[in-house]
DNA sequence: GTCCCTATACTCGGATAGCAAGTGTCCGAGTATAGGCGG
DNA sequence: CCGCCTATACTCGGACACTTGCTATCCGAGTATAGGGAC
């Protein structure tokens, strides 16, 4: 089991995004330009993040992606299931109600004690996520960045900001 | 992000085996009768679970799977990695090191900020795993079960093990 | 009666197709800007 | 000089191929059993 590369990608555009002033909106390409990852493809996740309303998207000759709402109200669950999709990891097909020792469905518990372990450890690991917010996540990022690529990374948004208009 | 089907069935046949005396072997195919699932498939799972040294595989007339160690001595945890593998859900390509704001990668911190979080978070999911054993699931399923279904399996397995010798 | 041998039927194990989902890419619809034009 | 209009260039959004891994299946190698025969 694993999760899709565009996890990864979109957390660090939202935490990239996090530590950009919040009127400023960045383009798809220059996330991708940014991060070195395939340009296309990263458009997918971020549409993803859109549709889920963690992103605010603005078309046009300065339009780009932001963040919707304060970094510190966007955990790393939201940021997971709105790229991976809500499902649950295991899937119970109930099989303790097939086969030959099968009885009626309504003598059976609701829930499968196999099932229960499986959705009590998903549990634990969604409520790890949902207590870290990309702002925590931003303020790591700076605070374990060597200071060189801070200075090559303020260059290079100066660069793209001012032929931004 | 889901789990193979396989990793629901392989649990059920730890917990059906768990219940069953030691020193009988049930094969492949009386499993899947037992679980109403395809045969043929379910033996890879099987096959995985003896790879991995959790069952014993016996060739011959009255072959078959049995566990290798005491239910309590297995562990949830250690049925999921055998089936899935052990590889952890999040991979961490590194992409703080990429882009144009690149430095030398000694000078930076050796766990990215994002996967460290993430791993955190499976470690918390492999935990409640690993704190439920065979046989406690094996004892909620007895516990739970209908009546009626107990004792229609009752008579299942007498029929199967008189046809065996 | 006991032991050995052979044939048998059953088991696991790995190698082989089919399919769905993830991965990667592209082009069209929409929008804010920038410049030019008219008042 | 100011406001309006148009052309432009850039953006997002959804639709389209390709590859990887999961799902499902099969047949061959190996083994313990059961029966028969020899001693």
């Amino acid at each position: 089991m694993r999760l899709g590369e565009g996890v990864e990608w979109a957390v660090h555009c939202a935490v990239l995004l996090a530590a950009l002033p919040d009127d400023v909106c960045l383009p798809a390409s220059r996330l991708a330009q940014f991060h070195g990852v395939p340009g296309p493809y990263l458009a997918k996740s971020l549409q993803a993040l859109t549709g889920a309303g963690l992103l605010e998207s603005r078309g046009g000759r300065k339009g780009g992606y932001r963040l919707s709402r304060a970094a510190d109200q966007i955990t790393l669950l939201d940021v997971v299931l709105a790229v991976e999709g809500d499902e649950t990891f295991f899937r119970c097909t109930e099989i303790r109600r097939r086969g030959p020792s099968a009885v009626a469905p309504r003598a059976y518990s609701p829930v499968c004690g196999v099932a229960g372990a499986m959705w009590r450890a998903e549990r634990a690991w969604r409520d790890v996520l949902s207590g870290v917010t990309i702002a925590e996540l931003a303020g790591i990022a700076l605070r374990d960045a060597p200071a060189a690529a801070q200075t090559k990374a303020v260059a290079w948004f100066g660069e793209v900001l001012s032929a931004r208009g």
